[in-house]
This record gives structure tokens, C-alpha cells and sequence, in this order.
DNA sequence: TAGTTTATCGCAAACCTTTGTGCAAATGTT
DNA sequence: AACATTTGCACAAAGGTTTGCGATAAACTA
């Protein structure tokens, strides 16, 4: 005799309304106290739960965030995840987590996700090559906050959470010049990417500002293998650069792959800087790399504080942007 | 004049009926082509899209899967939620994805999460000290699917997808015998761990049943530090092991920070071997480390396939295991 | 006493879709 | 021509909750 327990079910039990044990349970004023504790106890006894399709249908609305990434599998997006996760949870609010590859296509399917879950709001990093962004206006349309975070849309008006790329960058040229280096291998990641863009600019801006004279060569690397091969390749010879700077986690592993191959030391031979999403990477060597941090969990935390700002009626478009800071360690 | 795009709105601007309208969009047999034709046509004007929330309601299920883990942030979870979502993605599903953060308390929350959303199924693994697991079986009374993997209750009617713990142990137990080692430092994780004590139990079984005079002190370490000053401990004397066996990616990297501080050659002056669950960490050094994996995409591979089978109604309980093989580098 | 406020609760619509059943007209069968 | 079948569609209920409004009776005011 396991009936299912509704409203409808403990009205008839209780002979009153549906709204009446609505109410009740509410703790809506109309209800008197002698009803609302009689519902209470009921459902209370036979394990009342509301029905959460239900709501959804009757306020449109889901207590679900939808987060859209190119893919989880990357120390960045990680950290983010886990903090807006981690936020979202003291809330009542769960994580509709979707991965577009990178693949404007899948993107889009999981955007049209988004919108049929009537999620509360969206976090997005855009795939590489997405220039169109009405898809995601269209949420705005129908009362869905889309909070672009990392990779955004060049479009101005729209919630933008970024890290300071420049910035870092910056703060990258300044400790070498700090630290006296004479002869920098600089190795960034794809050029075709805005971050990548930006760092190399703000980095060689930087260092050629200075009147000393500074050696720099600047190198691309599409993954951790192609840094691997460009250290080898510079750090062989003789006339080894003094300093090698990574622009990303990913670098950063084969730039330290190539030193342990060639059995440099740091810092004495080599020194080593990067720009990387967290303590993670840096840590894992003897000396710990020294580096900037862009911090993926202070991202999330913005990002959420920017969406909560939303949902309670603030609804002005902003850009922010989330400092960077140089973390010590002894590799430079 | 944005009307919302309902199936009662198609209804009206036709002078059709709204469960024809409905028909009509599912292709059903009951409706004139002609109609159909009308139909769909309009409704791909009006860029018409099924509600998910009335859909949910009335058949009592959501086309997404839950996922309850103890924490994201891991390469094992991380793995295995890459390729669940994956795997879901390709046949219209999403992942509610919910860190229980390892409190029980929290896990129950998760899983109520899981209830009230009517998610397809659940995949989960448990916090270290759950043991009650009625509020599991719960789900499978709603006709929800449980499977539990990696951290399973010990119950046996239930689902369980696991790695070859003892297998893996066994199998590095057995590469340091082939490689003729004889002094081995072996380091484990927190002994109150299950998987700690089975890969423990299995590890010096194995080499207790060899003949040969191998000294083996076992170790624990709760974490990458804690590995790091292990290694420092016994590595600094003159008679330091020939090998040291770490038990998981963790670990390995405390042992591997202290190997270069130490500026051990490997696998010259110390080998070293390591279960791990893919060859993220393995590939940061120099030479490439020599690993058992225990895959976490391949676990979650499993782990999907399994809900397909439950989902279809092949609905017997089983516990299956994913074999984990030797993935050859150059530290031992 | 008549009119007004207050407390308590029910009615019914709305949210949108799915589906069993009923009904009329068109077609087919002998 | 009389009956049986098929075609094409509409009606209505169900799924569970929320909420504006109306209704009743008790308590209060003048």
C-alpha cells in the first residue's frame, strides 16, 4: 500500500484542499496552526517530497546551473568546476556539466541542453572558433544569465570573467627584469588562441620597454611534446638561454621534461618561470617552479558571485577581470 | 508578439486539436500526411521545442544521469567522468555531477538531489566511511539504477563496477621480481583505505611467495609530502632500496619530488614503479615512469555500459572488474 | 442590528505534454 | 444497399504544484 506521497494524497487523508496543504506546508499565514501541523506531521510521516518536475513546470525554472567547457579534462576548467560545484551546493543548486570538445557544433547542442532544462543560469568558456553568439543572447531572451568565463566572445555586451592574461604576462617580463636575465627562451602556446595573443604582446611590450639589453626568443608550442622539443632544441647547445618562461601548465610539463632529459639544473643552470592555474604543476618539481598564478578557482568564485548578482535583479552587463599574482618558488 | 512555442499554440493557429498537433510531430500513424506536412512546418517556423520540464513530469524521468563522487579534483574521477559524459552525451544524456566532498552527510544530500530530479540513473562512488547503504537502495526502488564503482559498499546485492585492485599489486609485485630487485621501498596510501589494504595484502603476498631474498619495507603516506619526507628517510643513507613501488599517482609525485631533490638518477642509481591511473603523471618525467594503470576511462566506459543494460531491462545485479595492465617506461 | 473586518480554507486555472478512447466521415466489401 | 473497416481527428484525463480569487463563518465595529 505504498501510495505516492503528493499533495493530493495528503489532502485526502487530512479532508482538505490541495492549496490548503500547499499552503500549509508553506507556512503560508492563511493556514491556521492547528492545520499546518496536522499537514506537517503527515508528510512528515509518510516522507512528503515535492515534486521537483513538477515545480520546474509550474515556475519554469530548475534549480540546476548548466557549465559549458571545452573540455574537463584540464587543470583550469577543474578548479573552476569545483569551486562553482562547491558554491552552488550550499545554495540547493546542482551542476549540469557539458563538454564541447572544442566543437562549436557540439556547443550549440549543449546550449539547446541548457535551454530545455530551463537551467537558472549558464557558465560558459566558448570553443576555439565560436564567432557566433546569438545562440547564447537567446537564453538571456528567455531569463537565463549566461556568464561567459575564460574564453569569451569578443562581443561587448555580455557578462565577460576573465583572467588578467596581459597582466600576467607583464608580471612575468618584470621578474626577469627583477632577476637580471639575460637570455630568455619564451615559449607560448597556439597563436591562434586570443590568451596566447595577448601574453606574447604584453610579455615582449614589456621587456622591450626596458633599456637593458635582453636576448628573448620567442617560440610557439601546440602541446606539452612540442615544448619538449623546443628545450631540447635551444638548451643543447653551449650558449644555452639563462632563463626559459612557460605560458602554461601544459608548457610548462614539457619545458620540465626537456631539463630533466638534458639533467640541467635549476636554478643554477637554468632557470625556470611560468604562468600557471594553480600550485599544482610547480610543486610537483624539486626546486618548485616559481609562477604566476591565474587561479581557476578565484574565476569560479567571481563568476558565481556575478550570477547570483543576476538572479536577485542585477542584471547590468559587466566585465570583470581576476588579478594575478607571482607565487614564489626557487626556480629563478 | 513573441508567443511562446506550445503545442496548444501550434493547435490554435492550425484549428487543430492539441493531441494532434502532438501526433502529428511524433509521426504518428493516426495522422493525414497533409496535416503532418502542416505541422511540422509550422512548428519548425516557430522554432517549436518540446518542453522538458512537461515531458519529465509526465513520464516521471529526466534524461539525466546523476554522478556522485567524493571529489572532482582527481585524476581518477576526473578520467572517469570525461568519459561517462561522453559516452551519455551521444545518446541525449547529461550528467548531474555532485561532490559529496567525502561527508556522508552531504552524499545523502546528493542523493536526495538525485531523487527529487527522477535522474535516469546513478553513478556513485562512496565516502570513505558510508556505510549504510538503504538510501541507495531507495533509488532502485523508484526504478532508478544504482552503480556503484571504484568505492563500493561492501553489500553484495548491488552493482559494482571495480578496478583489479589486488590484480594491479600482484602485477607490480611480480615485474620486481622479473627485474630481479632486492631491496624495495614500498609506499602505500592511508591504511584505513580499502583499496590500501587490498593492494598491500596482494603486493606482499606475492613477494613473500617467491623464493628469492628480497627486503621489502612497506610504508604508508596520506599524502604527497608525506611520500616526499618517506623518501628522504630512506633514500639519503648509503644503503637506499634499489626500487620503490608507489601505490598511486599521489604518491608517486612525492616520491618523485624527492628523487630529484635527492638527484637520484633513475633508473640508474633507484628504480621506480607506480600504479596509476593513466599517464598523465608517468609522462611528466624523464625517463617515462613504468606503471599498472587501472584505467578511469575505462572504468567509466564499463560503468555506462552497465546502465545502458539496466536502462533496457537487464536489470540482474552484477560486479564486474576492469583489468589493469603494465604500461612499460624507462624507470625500472 | 447591520455592516465590516479577519481568519481559514476551497475552487479552478495554469504550466505543457502524452495517450486511451470515442466519434464521424470516408472507404471498402458482399 | 447494408454492413464492416479504415482514416483522421478531438476530447479529456493525468502527471503534481502554485496562486489569484472567491466563499464562508466568526469576530468585531458602530
Amino acid at each position: 500500500m505504498k501510495t505516492k506521497a503528493t499533495l493530493k494524497n495528503i489532502s485526502e487523508t487530512l479532508h482538505l484542499s490541495i492549496s490548503t496543504v500547499s499552503r500549509a506546508l508553506k507556512n503560508h499565514p492563511d493556514i491556521s496552526e492547528e492545520t499546518k501541523r496536522k499537514v506537517m506531521e503527515l508528510a512528515s510521516i509518510i516522507e512528503y517530497e515535492p515534486n521537483t518536475h513538477a515545480i520546474n513546470l509550474r515556475t519554469n525554472k530548475s534549480k540546476i546551473f548548466g557549465l559549458i567547457v571545452p573540455v574537463i579534462s584540464n587543470f583550469f576548467y577543474h578548479s573552476f568546476i569545483s569551486s562553482v560545484e562547491e558554491e552552488a551546493r550550499q545554495i540547493g543548486y546542482s551542476l549540469l556539466i557539458l563538454q564541447s570538445g572544442n566543437d562549436t557544433q557540439i556547443e550549440l547542442d549543449n546550449l539547446k541542453l541548457c535551454r530545455l532544462n530551463r537551467v537558472a543560469g549558464v557558465f560558459v568558456s566558448i570553443a576555439t572558433h565560436t564567432k557566433e553568439i546569438k545562440p547564447f543572447l537567446k537564453l538571456d531572451e528567455l531569463d537565463i544569465p549566461v556568464i561567459f568565463f575564460d574564453k569569451v566572445p569578443s562581443f561587448e555586451a555580455c557578462n565577460k570573467i576573465c583572467l588578467a592574461d596581459a597582466e600576467a604576462a607583464t608580471l612575468a617580463a618584470q621578474v626577469i627584469l627583477e632577476k637580471n636575465k639575460k637570455n630568455v627562451l619564451a615559449i607560448f602556446g597556439n597563436t591562434e588562441l586570443s590568451i596566447t595573443q595577448k601574453r606574447q604582446k604584453a610579455f615582449s611590450e614589456k621587456l622591450s620597454s626596458h633599456p637593458a639589453q635582453i636576448n628573448v626568443i620567442i617560440t610557439n608550442a601546440d602541446s606539452a611534446a612540442e615544448a619538449l622539443q623546443l628545450t631540447l632544441q635551444f638548451c643543447s647547445s653551449q650558449q644555452r638561454p639563462d632563463t626559459i618562461f612557460s605560458m602554461s601548465d601544459e608548457i610548462l610539463t614539457g619545458v620540465m621534461k626537456g631539463i630533466q632529459q638534458l639533467r640541467l639544473k635549476i636554478p643554477s643552470d637554468i632557470s625556470v618561470l611560468s604562468i600557471c592555474n594553480n600550485n599544482f604543476i610547480p610543486e610537483l618539481y624539486d626546486p618548485v617552479i616559481t609562477f604566476i598564478e591565474t587561479s581557476g578557482s578565484d574565476l569560479g568564485k567571481l563568476a558565481f558571485k556575478r550570477m547570483m548578482d543576476h538572479l536577485s535583479g542585477k542584471t547590468f552587463v559587466q566585465q570583470l577581470t581576476v588579478p594575478s599574482r607571482l607565487i614564489e618558488g626557487g626556480s629563478i
